[in-house]
DNA sequence: AGGCGCATGTAATTAGTTACATGATTCA
DNA sequence: TGAATCATGTAACTAATTACATGCGCCT
């Protein structure tokens, strides 16, 4: 159901297409939710059903027509009470190599450090890319005070595990 | 589907109930993935029918029967298989603050700092808790390296998002 | 000629949540 | 006597993923 007030939240900052909504979802978004365009577009039916949204059709002779989506004065005031009424529910995390890490006593070292070092990779450029997003957004003139604290979590959260999975190598090569 | 693989690694350490299962998931894995009882039972019971998992019932007079749980030859196998196989899926996260975070820009000082101070209370009693876990585990000499590693990264986790969360506050006390 | 970006959707399936449902034992 | 722990499940619903489906314009 969270997924409806990401998209309001992206929509209350300007008018965008479904379009605009998927491609700032996965640029801003991604290091703390996560969605598909299939959904997104669901959602944003759902919402224009329940007049939080609405659309302008945009003509475009020879392009694809557009939908600009915008928020209504219901969408504004229940994307408000939603932030400072509705009970916080926990972060949920779904990390696959974590599960690969309890099955680690059965694995071989040198199972396990091609694990890790895959993991390290990922992480290396995921945390690259988010740093040149950031970069991206500043020379963009973007300093809308959301996205720079939580494209900084997203700095924070990959350095974390980075740091994490250096201690881990050590670690096991300490039992061995 | 990798809850399967969850379930899988902990039915490998020692012989359990569906009950402990879903206790130990809860203990052990709340850092990294979370599920249901009800997800839980449904899995064992497509586990069974699959050949990976098979179960003793004891049966205990008084208190209810139960029903414990170890992995079959296949499930052994099949769960190294997907550890060093199975390409590794990005981790999914779903924070619903990161969420309101986005849309400081529409509330009061006073509002986000309300918010704030409620995901900092919580981060604390969870990173608390852990850290109780932890002390626990060691005192049961439990030595698993998975555990060792998992928990070291709940506390990490909560420790970055406490230090993110200071770093937010004083943003939004210079942006003011 | 082929791939990428823009642009929007639906269908089928799987995963996950919440609520319903039961019942004994143990401890305060 | 009421709450917590042990113990297992099903039903109904919602959320999310993957695959299917189309088509133009632009760049190389």
């Amino acid at each position: 159901m969270s997924i409806r007030y990401a998209l309001l939240g992206i929509i209350s900052k300007k008018p965008v297409t479904g379009y605009d909504v998927v491609t700032i979802f996965k640029q801003k978004m991604i290091y703390f939710w996560s969605s598909t365009h299939s959904q997104i577009y669901k959602e944003l039916h759902k919402m224009e059903e329940e007049d939080l949204i609405t659309h302008q059709l945009v003509i475009q002779g020879t392009s694809p027509n557009k939908k600009v989506y915008s928020l209504t004065d219901q969408g504004k005031k229940d994307l408000i009470r939603w932030a400072i009424e509705e009970p916080l529910k926990p972060a949920k995390i779904k990390d696959e190599f974590l599960i690969k890490t309890t099955i680690f006593p059965i694995l071989s070292e040198e199972e396990i450090n091609q694990l890790l070092d895959e993991v390290i990779e990922r992480e290396h450029s995921i945390l690259a890319k988010t740093k040149e997003w950031k970069e991206h957004f500043h020379s963009q003139g973007d300093s809308d005070i959301g996205t720079i604290l939580t494209v900084e979590y997203g700095i924070r959260y990959s350095e974390m595990y980075l740091e994490w999975c250096k201690w881990a190598k050590q670690m096991i090569q300490d039992k061995a």
